[in-house]
RNA sequence: CGGGAAGAUCAGAUGUCCGCUGUCUCCUUGCGGGACAGAGGAAAGUCCGGACACCACAGGGCGGGAUACUUCCUAACGGGAAGCUGCAGCGAUGCAGAGCCAGCUCCACAGAAACAAACCGCCCGGCGCGCUCCUUUUUUCUGCCGUUGAGAGACCGCAGUUUUUAGUGUCGGGCAAGGGUGAAAUGGUGGUGUAAGAGACCACCGGAAACCUUGGUGACAGGGUUUGCCGGGAAUGCCUUAUCCGGUGCAAUGCCAAAUAGGGAAGCCAGGAAGCGCUGCCCGCGCGUUAUGGCUUCCGGGUAGGCAGCUUGAAUCCGCCCGCGAGGACGGAUCCAGAGGAAUGGACAUCAGCCGCCGCGCCAGCGGCGGACACAGAAUCCGGCUUACGGUCUUCCCGCCGG
RNA sequence: GGUCCAGUAACUCAGCGGUAGAGUAUCUGCCUUUUAAGCAGAGAGUCGUUGGUUCGAGUCCAACCUGGAUCA
């Protein structure tokens, strides 16, 4: 099942991830957790402006409610958008996470 | 039509599906259904001012900070309104604003001097050196002509002769007109005057100050009289004068309060030594004080966490009255985000607006395609300021063309 | 969210309103068999940006930009 993580004690097991996965706009840091899916996004001031972090934020909260049946099972990452994320358009986004989680299905 | 100036206003709308936050409500009480509401003009920068909370505080002074034309508005302000003066602009308009007649300080380079000064210069005097020629004037003498007179002689003119002055250097003094320096050098023009000069004096012009007067609440403006009064700049240098200001900020502050580890109290148990009793002594037993340890209970501080503060307010809208205006008074209506790792997103369609490109048309315009549709995300709340930015409308100014 | 600092040469910093400086680094000579050290010299600045005050701003005033610190 699908989980945000929103508590701050929860984001320091992030500092000794199992594997991370990149792409060119993220950073994942990925721990095994059993039975659900929990993900944590960290959007610092270097992303861009505070429209457009709450922006890249609801946009993947929307492809996560979109994906939650076939999202994989078994794992706790934080999510890290790097600098340019901001500007990239509702296609590109929905692209690239899809291709994260394939990295994450492999490894499975 | 083109180029400007000032102000006001909007911040796309509608529908369908999936999803988020809050309040209310319904029942089959469960991560249920329904209704309603859900970012901005700047939410930004955090540059000012308040409300509110806690801390400090007799009163006053010094120190420190802020502000600075006038009158007003306001809870308050460094904000705003209406004016005044100066500057800029052809203009609509915009920008600036106490005081260098309290004192101190600074003004690089250049220049003599940024002060009460003198380099060149103009003038006077002393001393030294020099003194060619011409002209003019005055004086002495001589000659000639003329006039007058009896004469001596006097007068006029011409010629000659002699002396002095006019040059330069230096010293002392007077002057501030001119030259030159600089961002800035002691009001301007003409005259009188003087050795040369100077508001030293005079006329006119330009300012300033004092007094009187008119208008204005006032800043100030107009008029008149008098005075030669007329030497820079910098207070966004120190400063002076006037007014205002205690500090910290919702991570303020108050309440509830787990686990773990400390603190305090009580009880029980263990336990070493003094004392008392049984008993005069020893052992033993009991009572009992007190280090220490353990357990239980209670109290207090307090962390995680939760709740309050938290949105009804100098509120918004409408009407009417007062005021040139900022704004104020009255009446009515409304409740309009309250999150807390932080709520507004995604997909599709239609219409409107804008922008870009392409095509048609003499122009106005019409059609098609495309567009993360400008800046940008509440965090205790208000009043401003500043900065970012897409349109629309109104009023005004200038230029050109046509009637 | 609040509060407070800083910005000058490639780096670390000075700078009394009057020609922008020091050390390190870089470059070029000299020295040395060569390097290092040493000696001599050179280059390199929109003084974070834009306005204002002033005859004249790195400095004074205002607004903005970019970094950083701190408060649980």
């Amino acid at each position: 099942m699908l989980r945000l993580i929103t508590k701050h004690k929860e984001y320091g097991e992030f500092k000794s991830p199992e594997f991370a996965l990149r792409s060119s706009h993220f950073y994942a840091a990925v721990l095994s957790s059993p039975s659900e899916f929990a993900i944590g996004l960290t959007i610092s001031r270097k992303t861009g402006k505070a429209h457009l972090r709450n922006l890249l934020k609801r946009r993947v909260k929307a492809w996560l409610r979109l994906q939650r049946d076939v999202l994989p099972s078994g794992f706790k990452l934080n999510l890290v958008a790097r600098s340019g994320a901001g500007e990239l358009t509702w296609q590109d986004l929905c692209q690239e996470l899809t291709d994260l989680t394939g990295q994450l299905r492999a490894r499975s």
